[in-house]
DNA sequence: TGTACATCAGTGAACGCGCGTTCACTGATGTAC
DNA sequence: TGTACATCAGTGAACGCGCGTTCACTGATGTAC
C-alpha cells in the first residue's frame, strides 16, 4: 500500500505521508459528494464507504461533519481565489480592461468547472451551519483582485478623486461617470442631506481603499461585482432558460458582452 | 373544530372547507420548516408532528415530498411575482423610473421578508430535484414586469430601435446608450463578424419582445436584472460582511443607489 | 325525513433505510535507550 | 543493531435518532333513494 519513494523528501515519516494522502482523499470524496447530494447531503459515512474504510475511521482525520464542511468551504474560496489571481496576474499591468476581463472569465470558468463548490459558497447558506472567522480571508481573494484594478484605474487619472470624495462633494449622487443624460437622483433633489447615505454605507470598504478611488467608483465596483456573481449564479442555477440562448457559444458571448459593458461602466481604458 | 359560517358561500361541503384549510396549514408548516432547515431538510414527518397528526395522514393532502416542494416553489414564485406586480402597478405609467424603483424594491422587500423562499428559488438548486414545467410561468412574473418597463421606455423614443437592431447595425457593440467615452469593444475591432454573437445569444428573449426595443437595451436589461438579483443574493447570503455597512439604513441606502444607477444604465427618464 | 351505502380523513404499526458519533479493541508504525 | 514502550490508524459493534412511504383498519361525513 504505502510506497516508499524518496521523491518527497520533506515528509518525515511514512505515517505522515499516508496521513496527508488520505486526508486529501477524504476531501476529494467530499467534493464529489457535494456534486451529487449538495452540502446538506454531505455524509461522513458515505465518504468512508467510498474510501473502503469503516465509518469510524474517518474520525482519525476529521473532527466532525461540520469541520469537513468548513474545510471544503475554505478550499473552495482558495481554489477560486487562486484561479482568479493567476489569470489576472498573467495580463500586462497597464491593460486594465484586459485584467478585468481575465478576472471575470476566471471566476466564471471556475464556477462552471466546480458548480457545486460555487453553490456551496455563493448559493443558499447551509442551514444550521455558521462559517468560522477563518473563512473571511479566503473569501475576499476575488474581491481583492477586482479592488486592485479599481485602484490602478483611479491612479490613472487621480483628478477624479477630488470630484468624488464625500468631503468635497456631498449630497450629489453621480448616476454614472458615463451618463450624459445628467439625471440627478430624485432623492438628492428632495433631501440633500440624506442623499449622502449611500456614501456612509460604503464605509467598511472605503476604509480599506486608498482615497484616490472616489466613492462613486467604489459604488460602481460593488455593482459590477454583484453583476458578475449575479450573472454567474442566474446562469448556473438555471434561471437563463428561455432567456439566453443555449446553443454553443451563446452563453459565452452573452457573458463577454457583459464583461465589456461592465468595463465601460467602470470606465476602464 | 370546524366552525359553520356562511361567510364563504362558495364552499360546497364542510369536508372541502376543512380540506382546503388543512392543505394550506401543511403548506404554511412547510414554509416554516424551510426557514429552519432549508429545502433539503424539509420533512413530511416533521410537518405532521407540528400539525399534531400521524405522519401517514399528510399523504391524504400531498402525494409525496417532491410534490410538496414543487408546490412551495410555485407559491414562492407567485408570491414574489404578485408582490412585484402590485407595487409596480401602483405607480403612474408614465413614470418609468418610479416603476423601476417600485419593482426593484418590491423584489428586495419580498426577499428579506421571505428569505428561505427566496433561497429556495434563487439559491442553489435542491440536489436531485427537477422542477416540473409548471414552474416556468410563475417564475417569469418578475421578469415580465421589468420587460414591460423596457418596452415602454423604448416606445418613448422609437428612433433608438433603428439604431439598435441587428439588421441595421450588426457587429458594433454599443457599450452603453450613455457612454461618452466611446469605447468600442476590442472583439468588435478584431472580428466584426463574431461580434454579433451576443445578439444571437439574446434570441430567446428577443423573440418575445417587440422590435422597438433594441438588442442593446435587452442586453442592458438582462445585466440590470442580474445586478438586481446579484445584489440581493450577495446581501441575503452573507457576502456583504465587511463590505457594505450594517448600521440601520446602510443596506437600504446602498440598494437605493444601485437602483438609481441601474435606472441610468437603462436610460429611464 | 330516514335509511343504506360510498367516500374520505385520520390512525398506528411496520419496512427498510441512512445518519453522526462513541468506544473498547487490535495491530502496525515510530522512537528512545 | 536490537529491544521495550508509546503512538497512532483502523475495526466493528452499538446507541439513538430521523426519514419517506405503505397498508389494513376505524370512524366520521356526504349522497342517493
Amino acid at each position: 500500500m504505502t510506497i516508499m519513494t524518496a521523491t518527497e523528501p520533506n515528509w518525515r515519516t511514512a505515517r505522515e505521508r499516508a496521513r496527508a494522502e488520505i486526508t486529501s482523499e477524504i476531501l476529494d470524496a467530499g467534493r464529489r459528494h457535494l456534486a451529487t447530494d449538495g452540502a446538506s447531503g454531505l455524509s461522513l459515512r458515505a465518504i468512508a464507504r467510498e474510501l473502503g474504510m469503516a465509518s469510524s475511521a474517518v474520525y482519525r482525520y476529521v473532527a466532525s461533519r461540520d469541520e469537513l464542511l468548513t474545510q471544503l468551504i475554505m478550499d473552495a474560496y482558495n481554489s477560486l481565489g487562486a484561479a482568479t489571481e493567476e489569470r489576472e496576474a498573467a495580463v500586462d499591468r497597464a491593460d486594465l480592461r484586459g485584467r478585468w476581463t481575465a478576472a471575470c472569465s476566471a471566476v466564471r470558468d471556475w464556477a462552471f468547472a466546480n458548480p457545486n463548490e460555487y453553490a456551496l459558497v455563493y448559493g443558499s447558506p447551509v442551514p444550521g451551519y455558521v462559517a468560522p472567522p477563518d473563512t473571511v480571508g479566503p473569501a475576499s481573494r476575488v474581491a481583492n483582485v477586482l479592488v486592485l484594478i479599481l485602484i490602478d484605474n483611479a491612479e490613472r487619472r487621480p483628478d477624479a478623486a477630488v470630484l468624488g470624495t464625500a468631503q468635497t462633494d456631498p449630497g450629489v449622487s453621480p448616476t454614472s461617470h458615463a451618463s450624459p443624460t445628467g439625471h440627478s437622483s430624485p432623492t438628492a433633489l428632495a433631501a440633500p442631506a440624506a442623499a449622502a447615505a449611500w456614501r456612509t454605507a460604503l464605509e467598511p470598504l472605503r476604509s480599506v481603499i486608498p482615497a484616490v478611488v472616489p466613492d462613486s467608483a467604489i459604488q460602481d465596483g460593488l455593482m459590477t461585482w454583484a453583476g458578475l456573481f449575479g450573472v454567474i449564479s442566474l446562469e448556473l442555477f438555471g434561471q437563463f432558460h428561455n432567456v439566453v440562448g443555449e446553443n454553443p457559444g451563446d452563453r459565452e458571448a452573452f457573458f463577454a458582452e457583459c464583461v465589456t459593458r461592465w468595463a465601460a461602466q467602470l470606465d476602464l481604458p
